[in-house]
DNA sequence: TCTGGGGTCCTAGGACCC
DNA sequence: TCTGGGGTCCTAGGACCC
């Protein structure tokens, strides 16, 4: 058996965790730049705010419902999530993060045994650690595959006569009633296209795909979809995915808070996209072998010009030096860059990626890197602040950097930001 | 006025090899 | 009119996830 713990309205639950007066108000969490919505409280879910809803159209509601709006807090959220993810790591040897508010959990050989009974306790228990240690409310689904935990857990959040306890188990016995009652469009992996593809073909539910003929699944879906039938059926094709693969592309992307034509600050942005790039490739112990600089401008502004290219460069040797990749993606930059257009954003793609220890060297090439460098000044930026030490190109201009008008303290992160208790 | 930022996997088809 | 058989690698595009 396996079980989904996932974190409910996880970055509005964050907000919520250090201001006790937010509790039954409705919350938003805004995209950069203060854009769009993309968290909600139930409350605010309740007012039909709709994901992904830009700032500017919910304007009049949020101040006739007096909803609270929160720019977005990765620092928050990251550290927070960490501290989930590590209470849940009592419950069971073998957690695979899936995301950053959600956890696969090996939930075989517990000590309180499989018994549908014995799994319903285990998961209140660990809801209620977790609401103990860390103050964020969250859902768990129990089943035999990562699918049907997928869908337990829904069930578990959704469902009126479920939502109170916020464990789900789904066994054997029961899997063809619920999937009969499960929309197709709920399930993981369905997408848009697939779900109208289904419904057409009368597959409305769950159950009902489960029963297609597996040929035309495989015609229409691919194996992914196969795999999914087979999941839906009981059978796992998933495995807990223990230790987090490297990545193939790392991508380091922002918009500008208003439009920006001048070649100089989309050259700090760009900068500084590609330095954060070589900062995650690092992390990874990680380096790459190409580099991708794209600019558009405003897709949203129809009467203006528009304009959207993107460059990509093979590295002589891979790499995660800053310098190397900053230097690489202002050539491309200046390859692409047409004078005349208001750019909306830029971005950062690394691709190619090795592992550190696996680099090819190239014979002819005179090596700029030097990896005790960049040691140095990671752990001075982790020291004394993210990029208080930088290759000078990033720059200081303030004009294209984040517009976060509502963003809340990093509580757990920073001395100088942690909660006052007045006694 | 104002519209996010990351990722993955799979397939088809082209170019190439022997 | 007829035109082999077996591969690999790469890329673009589609679909999906959070």
């Amino acid at each position: 058996m396996m079980a989904l713990v996932d974190c409910n309205n996880f970055y509005a639950s964050c907000e919520r965790v250090f201001d006790p007066l937010l509790e039954g108000q409705p919350i938003v969490v805004l995209s950069n730049n203060d854009g769009c919505v993309i968290a909600r409280s139930q409350e605010a879910k309740d007012l039909g705010i709709k994901m992904g809803t830009p700032a500017f159209e919910i304007r009049e509601l949020i101040e006739q419902q007096g909803v609270q709006v929160f720019s977005s807090n990765y620092t928050l959220y990251g550290d927070m999530s960490a501290r989930v993810m590590e209470t849940l790591r009592q419950f069971s040897p073998h957690v695979e993060v899936y995301s950053i508010d959600e956890a696969f959990l090996d939930a075989d050989g517990l000590p309180g045994g499989s018994e549908p009974d014995a799994l319903l306790r285990w998961g209140q228990e660990l809801r209620a650690t977790v609401r103990r240690h860390v103050g964020i409310p969250v859902g768990v689904g129990i089943g035999p595959t990562k699918a049907l935990a997928k869908v337990a857990n829904h069930i578990a959040k959704k469902h009126p006569q479920h939502k109170k306890v916020g464990v789900f188990v789904l066994d054997g016995h029961k899997r063809e009633e619920i999937l009969q009652n499960f929309p197709i469009g709920d399930v993981w992996g369905i997408g848009r296209k697939h779900a109208e593809r289904l419904m057409q073909q009368g597959a409305s539910t769950a159950l009902a795909f489960t029963q297609l003929p597996e040929s035309w699944v495989k015609q229409h879906m691919s194996v992914v979809g196969q795999r999914l039938q087979r999941e839906l059926r009981g059978q796992s094709c998933l495995s807990l995915e223990l230790v987090a693969q490297a990545k193939q592309n790392i991508c380091t992307s922002r918009s500008f808070p208003d439009m920006l034509e001048d070649v100089e600050l989309i050259r700090e942005a760009v900068s500084t996209h590609a330095s954060r790039c070589a900062f995650k490739l690092r992390r990874e112990g990680s380096c790459a072998g190409a580099l991708t600089v794209f600019v558009h401008t405003n897709r949203f502004k129809e009467n203006e010009p528009q304009y959207a290219n993107a460059q990509t460069l093979l590295l002589p040797q891979a790499s995660a030096d800053s310098r190397v990749l900053v230097r690489a993606a202002l050539r491309g930059l200046d390859m692409i860059y047409k004078k005349g257009y208001r750019y909306k954003k830029a971005g950062v793609i690394v691709s190619k990626i090795v592992p550190r220890l696996q680099v090819q060297q190239d014979l002819f090439a005179s090596s700029e890197e030097n990896s005790r460098l960049m040691k140095v000044m990671d752990s001075l930026n982790s020291r004394y602040g993210q990029e208080k030490v930088r290759v000078a190109s990033l720059g200081y201009a303030k004009d294209w950097r984040l517009r976060r008008e509502k963003l809340s303290p990093c509580y757990t992160t920073s001395l100088a930001e942690v909660l006052l208790v007045r006694g």
